[in-house]
RNA sequence: CGGGGCGUAGUAUAUCGGUAGUAUACUUGUUUUGGGAACAAGAGGGCCGAGUUCGAUUCUCGGCGCCCCGACCA
């Protein structure tokens, strides 16, 4: 992509209307557009960075046997009233048409998963099965906050598992688990598991993943010694005290955001939908049913949160919108030809590269535009990096750049 | 929803009961090019409604919107 094409602009000011710092910088970037309060859209460089926080979660989510749909958001009435929800979850967006027959907007699926579900499973042959999707979500949240981190439209996978038995259940409820560290691990963030209150959702617990960031609303409590953490919900112990789990250290406590969560549901839907499937021995039963979900969004400003510094965003190379940004200097016609033939062979070797062919832009300019969009690596061309023998090599995270021969720099960027 | 703050150009800000200024971004031209360049010219602005006033962007009331704290949070 070349920056002189590209259809957004950094800028110099932070919004006026903004201190989340995911917000800060995404806007100065031109990754994200606020539309109102807790509601972004999300402009190429930001649509990019989505699109492969949604691929590393398909891959995971396809992989422990995952099959992706994609549901309505806009909803009927009538489930959201067979199962009480329609008066009884306040984040539920309720809307009127013109004829004024009753719609809403999906703020989590289960409505709507249930009844799809029960019209194609009908033995205990078709089970288990696990079907999920990523889309945006609505909630009616009273107040919006922190950026894109808590909004009233974000988006979100949502997973829906179901079984003929809680063991069953129980060792797919494992494999998401580890499906999601996995996750959080290619995204360069570190997750915590934590136990939970299910909300109205589920009398039985729950599991959170919390990401540690002063960002977070979320308080914690955890061990330094093992994997212990809870959330201070449903903690039974106080900072300082020692370890349930492993009796060593004192536990501390941070700020998190939840960055996802998984549910035991039960047979709660099942039953309010009469969804049943003919057993072994040729009876019935209720499918046993577990939700997982990701917000992607949310994921989103969370890198962001943890992994920028004060001059701009630090991508990780998983889901940074490019690679590689190619800084062309000076007004220098051999220099711009060499630019123009890496770029080019940059594309050809599948290396994404943004390439800052912009001409009368200072150098400064460049450098820091560079250091607030964040990609993971900045390639500079000049008639000081060519008098040097190449291109100058420099990772967003660090400060020390090296100079790279023309000829080795694909090699050098495809380990 | 309770409390607090704030709405002026694309963005960020200033001043003022009487012509709304600056920076940046934008357009044109000349120069410039390794850490947000220089000069010149150009274009662009008071959230909405009511009230007070000779006159309101400014004061008053109402609405709408945005941010923060709290509450809430499938």
């Amino acid at each position: 992509m070349r920056q002189s094409k590209l259809f957004t602009k950094t800028r110099k000011e932070a919004p006026a209307d903004e201190t989340a710092k995911n917000a800060e910088l995404l806007i100065r970037g031109g990754y994200v557009h606020k539309e109102m309060a807790g509601v972004y859209s999300y402009l190429p460089l930001g649509a990019r960075v989505l699109n492969k926080i949604e691929n590393i979660i398909r891959e995971e989510m396809n992989a422990v046997g995952g099959q992706e749909i994609r549901m309505a958001t806009l909803h009927p009435s009538e489930p959201w009233k067979q199962t009480g929800g329609w008066d009884n979850i306040d984040v539920l967006f309720k809307i009127q048409s013109r004829t004024e027959k009753e719609y809403a907007l999906g703020q989590s699926e289960e409505e709507i998963v249930t009844p799809i579900a029960r019209e194609y499973v009908q033995s205990y042959k078709d089970l288990p099965v696990a079907i999920y999707q990523i889309e945006q979500k609505y909630r009616d949240e009273l107040r919006a906050k922190s950026g894109i981190m808590r909004g009233r439209e974000f988006g979100m996978k949502d997973m829906y598992s179901f079984h003929t038995t809680q063991e069953d259940f129980e060792r797919f409820y494992e494999e998401v688990k580890k499906a999601y560290l996995k996750i959080y691990n290619r995204c360069a963030l570190v997750a915590k598991v934590t136990e939970a209150s299910g909300g109205g959702f589920s009398e039985k617990i729950s599991y959170e993943f919390m990401i540690v960031t002063d960002a977070g609303e979320d308080d914690i409590i955890y061990c330094d010694a093992c994997n212990y953490c809870a959330n201070t919900e449903v903690a039974k112990n106080k900072i300082g005290d020692t370890c349930p789990k492993c009796g060593k250290e004192n536990l501390v406590g941070a700020k998190a955001v939840e960055a996802g969560n998984v549910f035991d549901l039960g047979q709660k839907y099942p039953k309010a939908f009469n969804f049943t499937y003919t057993t072994e021995d040729g009876g019935s039963a209720y499918p046993i049913v577990g939700c997982y979900g990701i917000g992607t969004t949310r994921l989103m400003g969370t890198i962001v949160e943890t992994l920028s510094d004060e001059r701009g965003i630090v991508w990780p190379e998983s889901v940074a919108p490019f690679k590689a940004h190619l800084l062309l200097l000076g007004e220098d016609e051999k220099i711009k030809e060499e630019a123009e033939k890496l770029y080019k062979t940059l594309n050809e070797n599948g290396i994404e590269v943004l390439f800052d062919d912009r001409s009368g832009i200072s150098a400064g300019e460049k450098f820091a535009d560079a250091d607030l969009l964040g990609m993971p690596w900045r390639i500079v061309i000049s008639t000081k990096s060519i008098t040097a023998g190449g291109v100058e090599v420099k990772r967003r995270a660090e400060q020390k750049a090296e100079i790279v021969a023309l000829d080795k720099i694909v090699n050098f960027l495809k380990v």
